[in-house]
DNA sequence: AAACGAGGTTCCT
DNA sequence: AGGAACCTCGTTT
């Protein structure tokens, strides 16, 4: 599974983004080649749920994740241990676009595909991939992933999975609950996943109501 | 309502 | 290899 680059074009009109993903997969243990001769710009930014760590290379976004004041550092050690042999350069301007970009949805048009550069292993990417295909505004659960990518019994490694994704926000990492339907976790705090699900409701109705947020 | 075990994958030793 | 950790789930106390 080294080296294996491969093209996804996902489209779809119910989708939030149309995504063209380059993923190059490595094995867990490859640690020669993870990032190795890549630069990777970063920033962090405003974002509607708070402070926004934001990197990317020449080939696309690599990372999106969230850091409050004061854990800057932590979110960044977090991001950059996936690619722990690439070059790490501080650049608001190079960042800035993306974040613009993605927390806009008038931005979020399928004629101009958003570039998204991954790591991971064969799992996690199927698992990522059947995030993207989550309508916005709504959620499934881990159970159901699960058997979406043919391992039913693997809600639990979805979870873990899931989890891993390293480009939030863009993959849909909020929209996989527990079968309850309950917001069982999320690595950016529970109180940021309502956050959003609440923003999508509200976008999907004209952004006028959030009924779906009542109570 | 809480405790428990099975469960797939990944990471660390 | 072995064990623990995970954004789980269904069943049992």
């Amino acid at each position: 599974m080294l080296e294996t680059a491969y093209e996804t074009g996902l489209s779809g009109p119910s989708r939030l983004h149309d995504l063209f993903v380059t993923h190059e997969g490595m094995s867990p243990g490859d640690y020669k080649t993870r990032g190795a001769g890549l630069t990777i710009r970063y920033g962090f930014l405003i974002s509607p749920f708070g402070q926004a760590l934001v990197m990317v290379t020449d080939r696309g976004l690599a990372g999106l994740a969230f850091a409050d004041p004061g854990k800057e550092r932590e979110a960044l050690a977090d991001m950059s241990s996936r690619w722990p042999n690439a070059t790490y350069v501080e650049d608001l301007a190079a960042t800035a676009p993306y974040a613009a970009r993605i927390f806009n949805p008038a931005e979020w048009r399928a004629d101009k595909p958003l570039k998204v550069v991954t790591i991971g292993t064969d799992f996690q990417l199927r698992v990522w991939e059947a995030l993207l295909k989550i309508p916005m505004g709504k959620c499934v659960a881990y159970s159901d992933i699960a058997a979406d990518i043919g391992s039913p019994k693997a809600s639990r490694a979805v979870g873990a999975a899931v989890g891993a994704n390293p480009v939030s926000f863009v993959v849909p990492c909020h929209r996989a609950v527990g079968k309850s339907g309950a917001l069982t976790g999320y690595h950016w705090g529970l109180t940021r996943k309502r956050a959003i699900l609440g923003w999508e409701a509200g976008q999907l109705s004209g952004g006028a109501v959030d009924q779906a947020e009542a109570g």
